[in-house]
Order: C-alpha cells, then structure tokens, then sequence
DNA sequence: CAAGGCCGTGACGACTTTGTGACGAACAGG
DNA sequence: CCTGTTCGTCACAAAGTCGTCACGGCCTTG
C-alpha cells in the first residue's frame, strides 16, 4: 500500500487529509514544518508527498527543492498546496519541479484525484522498462531477444510480444480479450483460445522460466517475478 | 445506468431535474430533507448526489459533511445547488468538500452538463481502489490475488468477485439479491442459496481473516474491516 | 418453550475451462 | 514455384469449478 506524507502547519488540513487518505487505504506519515517534512521524506522514503507552500521552519519551496536534489527522494512526486493562485507558476515551473498543484480550499475530493493520478503516472512510466531481468529469464525488448541462463530461447514475433506484454504488467492478471487487444492489435476476429496455444508454446519454448507464467483460471494470465 | 440521488424541499425543483435526469436515462433516487438524504445515499449508493444548500432537518452542509465521513459515501461526488452565489466559496472549500455547484435559479441543461462533467471525471480519473489491506487481510484486486497474514490464498475467480465486492463495499450489508445482480451479473436464474455456499468456500479458505464476513441474518452479508 | 425459518455444511453431478496434439492456410525466402 | 516456418483453429481429455440439494443446528418469534 502506498506511503504519503502530508506536511501542513494547519492541523484542521492535516487531520482532513489524512482522514481522506486513510479511508482510502493509505498508509500516512504527517509533518508540520519544514524540517520534521525532510526528516521524514528521508527516513520514511513515502510514495508521495503532498505539501504545503506556506510552512514554518523551512518553507515549501526550499523543502522541494532540497528533497529533488537530494537522489534517494529526487523521485518522489510532490503534489503541492498553494493559497494563491498566483504561485502556481513558481510551484510547477523548473525551479521548484513539483509534479502537480492544488490551490486552497481545495475539496477532498479534488485532492483525492490529483494524488490517485501522480502514482498512476509513476507506476505506467515506470513500468517501461526496456530490459528486464526475472531471475534466469531476460527479456531485451529493443534487441529482441529472450535468453534462460544465459541460453538464447528463439521466439517468434508473436510470442515475443505475448512475454514481452506480459512481463511489462508483471503482477497484474490480463484476460484473454485484453491479450488479444494488445497483442494482436484490434483483430477481434480472432478466437481467445489462439492465447491458450501461444502461451503453451511459450512455456515449451521457455522451459523451466514457464514458472513465471501463471494461469488464472476464469480470468486469464499472470506474469510473477519471483 | 448511473444512479443519482436529488434532494431538495421544493417539489417542483425535484420534478424537473429528475424529468431530465430519466430523460437522459438515469436512474433517479429523490429525498425532501437531510435525514432522508442520508439515509437513501447510505442505503441506495447513488453515483452522485444533487443536493440543495437548503433543506430541512439536517441542512445541506451537514449532509455533505457528514456523508464525506463515512468511508462508504466519502467517494460519491456531490453536486450542490445554492441559492446565494456568496455562499459558493463555503460550498467549495475545505470546510465543505462538495465537487461542484450550481446556482439556483439554473437551466436544465446547465445542470445535466455538470453532472455529465462530474460522471465523467470520476470515471477517467479516479480508479476504484485497487489493493486494501484490513488488517491481515491483503486483497489485490488487478493482480487478482489475495493474502492473509502474507500468505496467498487461492480463490477461485466467483470467490474472488465476492470478495472484492464486499470489501469494496464494506461496513454495508448485501442483500443476496444484491450480491447475485452484482457478483453474478443479472443471472436471476440463480438460486439465493447459492450465495451462502460460496459464502462458506470463501471462509474456509480465508481462514481467520473469515473474521470480516459477517452474516446478517434475515437480510444478508457484509464485510467488516477491523 | 415450541415452531418455524434461516443459515452453515458436506456431497455430488453437470458444466466450464484449460492444456495439448494435430492440421491446414498463409506467408516469406530462396 | 518450392519449402520450411508460423499462425489460427479445432477436437479431445483432464482438471477444476459451480449450482443445487438435503440435513441439521441455531436463532427468532410468538
């Protein structure tokens, strides 16, 4: 479950958000100034952080600023809280870098959606990566090559594109529809059971790294890393 | 079809926007002052909820705060009518949380373009919760996989569904109807008995986290979170 | 306290889903 | 034009899943 800290020197905003977070099954840590803000992003490294301009100690933008610099928290995304409309442009521009704003009052629910949206956007972003290692198993995407210890396994295009889908949602189950939309592009002439055969295919093909394809029995396949 | 809920005191104003509301093809849910209000958005579950600043009982304000509160009705947006434009910063802000407004007196049309506009945002931005955690229960619903106490448990794929919907739901009591519509999908056809007995495949797999189904006798299930 | 209804439980047969081997069409390369 | 590969479909068998039913205990209700 995701981790957010929410730094506000207002406890009625913290104790609004946080009650907003946790209903929504977030994990929250809270700061009121500044300095408590660095301390915590660096000792509890959340997923998100939603801050404040205006705050003691070290202010909003000097937090950020610090936390992008620094490279263990340079990757958090900052959703910012501003008074002022008019400090938006300071808030998102080059000098500051956070990822999104939302200006006070704000609703919870607005809040809400903006937050929901910046890991979203993380976790796509993040999930194209090129080459991908699961223990024994490679899969080089721009190379186009698949390899189990070390062993180049051949693979049609095909296949290759069902292992490469696959492994980029690695953990997420894909229905067999879903497979056929991304794998074979729009051609919904085709029968779902065309994914049971190449599947099987791949599995032969792959051999003992077959393990990381799972079958979800009434829903459709799961790529698991470990 | 989307389910909305209208209240407001004055007759007349809820004939007519539930007249354009079912024109459009919504499903409409109308209550006349705070207290039914509440208890039809608890009961009913409505995908939004039009509601008047000023009504008896329990007055908008209270209703909108109080349904932010509870974790069943937190996430339903809230479109508020208001009389004085004054009080549109109120409405809006922290105090409040509704998602948008509309001053009285409003064209029809104008209306039904925010609603549209509020359905629509929910549904492209806000994803439904993906993963909650209830103590030692961890339940994955894109990667289709539960765990109790770290340990996977293996459901099938009816059992998952019904499971996700009442943890979705949780705190609220299903109907077996209900659960049939929902989990099922408008397969009527289907005994209601047939809900206890997956009902008792899923306990018996959760083990203790079998804790949070709670049998409602003479009217149905639901899950409970602590 | 007795009757009736509701719900948990175990069993079972019908049905669905998936893995597998085989086959012919389409296709690319020589 | 020939040949080998790839691809989509099919049929079949095995395994898993589902819905129903009957029984019995327990709670509610009068």
């Amino acid at each position: 479950m995701a981790k957010i800290l929410v730094v506000d020197d207002e406890p009625d905003a913290v104790e609004l958000v946080e009650f907003n977070l946790k209903s929504a099954g977030f994990v929250v840590v809270t700061a009121a100034d500044g300095a408590q803000a660095l301390k915590k992003a660096r000792a509890s490294l959340p997923d998100l952080i939603v801050l404040d301009l205006m705050i003691p100690e070290v202010d909003g933008l000097e937090v950020c600023k610090l936390l992008r610099r620094d490279p263990n928290t340079a990757g958090i995304p900052i959703l910012m809280l501003t008074a002022k409309a008019a400090e938006i442009d300071r808030v998102l521009g080059l000098e500051l870098g956070a990822d999104d704003y939302v200006t006070k009052p704000f609703s919870p629910r607005e809040l809400m959606l903006r937050i929901k949206g910046l890991l979203r956007r993380r976790e796509t972003t993040e999930a194209k990566v090129e080459k991908m290692q699961f223990g024994e198993l490679v899969v080089d995407v721009p190379a186009h090559n698949v390899t189990v210890t070390g062993k180049r396994v051949e693979l049609t295009a095909t296949e290759f594109k069902l292992l490469t889908i696959l492994a980029q949602r690695r953990g997420r189950v894909q229905s067999r529809d879903q497979l056929l939309k991304d794998v074979w592009e729009y051609d919904n002439v085709i029968d779902t059971r065309t994914v049971d055969t190449h599947m099987r295919r791949l599995r032969e093909k792959l051999g003992k790294a077959a393990r990381h394809l799972d079958t979800v029995r009434g829903v459709g396949y799961r790529f698991v890393a470990s």
